[in-house]
DNA sequence: GAACCGATTGCCT
DNA sequence: GGCAATCGGTTCG
């Protein structure tokens, strides 16, 4: 597969605010199928959103935002439409996007893409063989900290904004109807695990694991 | 302060 | 499938 669309992207429209100032259970769903769009180094990078975590804010046991506000998780606290951005195990970045009015703390953990634009130059920041044969094309976004990487997202981006500049969300006309949505449990939490608050496309080759 | 625990990944057997 | 890497936050002494 080839980049497509890369150009047209940058003239679309971002989501509007309107769209992250609902739960976060609403927004992981309504988020597979839209794009996350990075302009890094002069490049378009990104691709459509395939996986998703809904963390529900300070009641939920599994989420940051559990413990109260620390300056990690300042970010989420804020009103919806801007990143939260954590160090996971020390080693990788996760990104989040704050959902809700601010003080609910709610986020939707972004897990998985499907590259679109800009392939390349994400597979060169995972550090993989840049000849793009189809076991290095699932694998350049395929997971939470994967994801950061390939479009270089660190914590400089904690509580950017989403609207415009170079993270933004947009609309690619692709919505998925619920039978084509399946929920299971989050990855890799220890409590409140079997909540259904993991969103995937059905059948997608893209999705972590 | 010290010990323990992760919203993970990649490399090893 | 096991496990190390690596560090911020939380808990316990």
């Amino acid at each position: 597969m080839t980049d497509f669309g890369a150009k047209d992207i940058l003239g679309a429209r971002p989501l509007p605010r309107s769209f992250f100032l609902r739960d976060a259970t609403t927004v992981a769903r309504d988020l597979l199928g839209k794009a996350l769009v990075r302009v890094h180094r002069g490049k378009v990078l990104g691709g459509e959103i395939v996986e998703t975590e809904a963390y529900l804010g300070s009641a939920d046991p599994a989420s940051h935002a559990y413990r109260g506000l620390t300056p990690r998780t300042r970010a989420m606290f804020e009103e919806g439409g801007i990143a939260y951005v954590y160090l996971s195990y020390g080693v990788n970045f996760c990104m989040n996007v704050v959902t809700g009015p601010a003080g609910e703390a709610q986020a939707v953990l972004l897990r998985a893409l499907r590259p679109l634009f800009g392939v390349e130059a994400m597979a060169k920041n995972r550090g993989l063989d840049p000849d793009l044969g189809e076991k290095v094309l699932r694998n350049v976004a395929s997971g939470p900290g994967k994801l950061t990487k390939a479009i270089g997202v660190n914590l400089s981006h904690d509580g950017a904004p989403f609207s415009a500049g170079e993270l933004r969300l947009v609309d690619l006309g692709l919505g998925y109807p619920a039978r084509q949505i399946v929920a299971g449990p989050r990855i890799g939490i220890t409590k409140a695990k079997d909540l259904p608050l993991r969103f995937t496309v059905k059948g997608s080759p893209w999705v972590s694991r």
